[in-house]
Parts: structure tokens; sequence; C-alpha cells
DNA sequence: TGCATAATTGCATAATTATTCTTAATTTTG
DNA sequence: CAAAATTAAGAATAATTATGCAATTATGCA
């Protein structure tokens, strides 16, 4: 079988980092990681989880997180699994200077942090630069700081962020 | 028959004010402006203005355009744009946020901006920073927007930017 | 102008997605 | 604890959406 709210995580995680066209493709990456479902059973997970299918430029859709505001409290990634799959960020730290989030990592995560920042599609955040160990995130004016660590939130653990 | 220009704009029109959610009814919406086509064409149209359906809350679905940054960065790559979006530097929006300008390009051509923005020896950018398709520029105190973007129009059609 | 090429669209249908109906499992309640 | 209620999920299928193909119209260009 397969545990529902597990699953739901690991399919957030599947749709923001890979080209995902259709839901028997979906399918076929949740039995590599052991969960087994039919076709069915996603419609309603993509249904409940508000994912979306757009084209891309290059004529092929893919399915996506609209936008992270739509994203309710229930479907963030949870407990256990939300360790295991998104502890390893190499996330150290969090600063904020004037309108700047300013993230350490630890050396050679920064891009991948960075990239996951912009598939959340956040208003919160104009646009990431990252280098090897560091992020550079520029704040919408008339955002809190608050906003952006719950948006950090979704994928470092609220406990780590200070 | 029907524009398939004009058709657009009124889709979106459509979708932005209404809650629509299939491409039949979709259909009966234009037919009643005028606009005579099929779901055939609708599902092209949908494709091609990477409109999406999501959920609602009340378990139906509705008709979407998605994020706005998502839809400006694929819209520039299709077509006739793709030409101009080079003479553009891969210029594609310009944001600020306190002394900071955004500028996002397309994949690979932030450095090369950054550097003219830097070659122009500006008293209004105190300098850059550039990654893959984000550059930040730091304002100098005292300089506003404005010439921030008369600056970059040494660059890019001022036209185009917003 | 006339030919060649590209763009647009409908029709038919393939492909994909949503839902109904059913059963099993889990939780709640008396 | 057992019955009732809720939730989850598969199989089958209905509903919806995407696309190959052919016909038609528009566009460029020599």
């Amino acid at each position: 079988m397969s545990n529902k709210k597990e699953r739901h995580a690991l399919i957030i995680d599947i749709i923001k980092h890979e080209a995902v066209s259709n839901q028997w493709e979906l399918c076929d990456k949740l039995n590599q990681q052991g969960h087994h479902v039919t076709q069915a059973t996603l419609s309603r997970d993509i249904k409940e989880l508000q994912i979306t299918k757009v084209a891309t430029s290059n004529g092929k859709y893919i399915y996506m997180i609209p936008d992270s505001n739509h994203l309710k409290d229930s479907m963030l990634l949870q407990g256990e699994h939300r360790a295991s799959v998104i502890e390893q960020r190499g996330y150290i730290s969090l600063e904020f200077s004037g309108n700047i989030a300013v993230i350490k990592t630890r050396n050679g995560y920064a891009t991948g942090l960075a990239y996951d920042i912009d598939m959340s599609h956040s208003d919160a955040i104009l646009g990431t630069i990252a280098g090897a160990d560091t992020v550079f995130a520029i704040i919408r004016e008339g955002t809190t700081r608050d906003e952006v660590r719950t948006l950090l939130s979704q994928f470092i653990p609220s406990e780590k962020i200070n």
C-alpha cells in the first residue's frame, strides 16, 4: 500500500524537482520509491494538493505547484519524512541585512537551495543568487522576515531557523 | 471564423473573471462573444497561453492564469519574440526592492548584462553581482529608480522596461 | 502575380484524467 | 467491544483534453 500523507509529501518533492508530464509517469516514479498506487489515486492526490499541469516553452506539459501561498499547512511536508527528505540541504544559518536574506550552507549546497527557493515561486522573494556556500535572496518590499522564515520552513525544519 | 489573437485576449479575460471548469464551457462562452471554435482549438490555445486547470476548495476545477513570472519568462521564449529577446541581452524583467535593482534575464545572460552595466561607469550603480539569470545592482543612495531605468535603456529598448 | 511555405483549424480519435461504485481499512462512538 | 461512520483506494469507465491528419487560409518572396 501507500501512506497517503507520506505519498503526498513525496509527490510534492518529485513535482518540484523533476519534469513529470502525466500521471502514469508519476505513478512509475512513486513505484520506484515503494509507493504502489494507481492513476486514480494520483488524480485525487493532485486535486487535493492543487497541483496543476501547464505547457512549457518546449511544447511539453509538466506538473507544477502553482503558488506557495495556495498551499495549505496540511500539505506541507511534515514530521519524520520531512526531516529525511529535507534536512540534508546543507543549511547552516539565516541572517538578514536590509531586505536581503543571507543563507549560509555547507559547501556546494547553495545552488540547490536557491533553486528550491526559486521553484517555490513565492511572492516574498524577488530573486536569488547562489555561490558555493551562500545564497542571497532579495525580499519583496512589504514582506516581513517572518514570512521569509515561513517560506524557508518548507525546506528547512523550522526549529533550525534562527 | 475567429481571429486567434483576439480570441486569446478574450480567453484570458474570461479565465480571469469567470469560473470556467472545462473547455466546452469555454467554447460556449466564446460562442456567445461571436468566436466560433472547437474544443480542439481551445486545447491548443490553452497550451499556447499556458493556462492551467486547478482544483478549488469547493472541489471543482477552474482554469487559471499561473504565476506571472512563470508566464512572462516562457512567453518571451516563443516564436517571433525570440529574436528580439536576444537583441535585448536576454532581459526579462526589472524590479526594485529598497536600493537594489533585481534584473531577471534568460539563463546565461546575467553576467553579460552586469558587465555592460559595470562598464557604463554610472554613478547610479555602486556595483553589481550576477548569477546565471539574475543581476543584483546596488543603487547609490539618493538615486531614483527612474535614473536606473534610464541607465538600463542604454542596453535595453526602453519600451521593454517595466 | 503566382508559387512555396507556414499557420490555423476542424474532425476523428488517441491519450489522459476524473469519477462512480465497491470494498477494505481505520477511526469514532455508544 | 461492536456498530456506525469516515477514509482510502482499486477497477472500470465516463469525461475531458491533446493530437495526427487533411483541408484551408494567410504570408512571404522572387
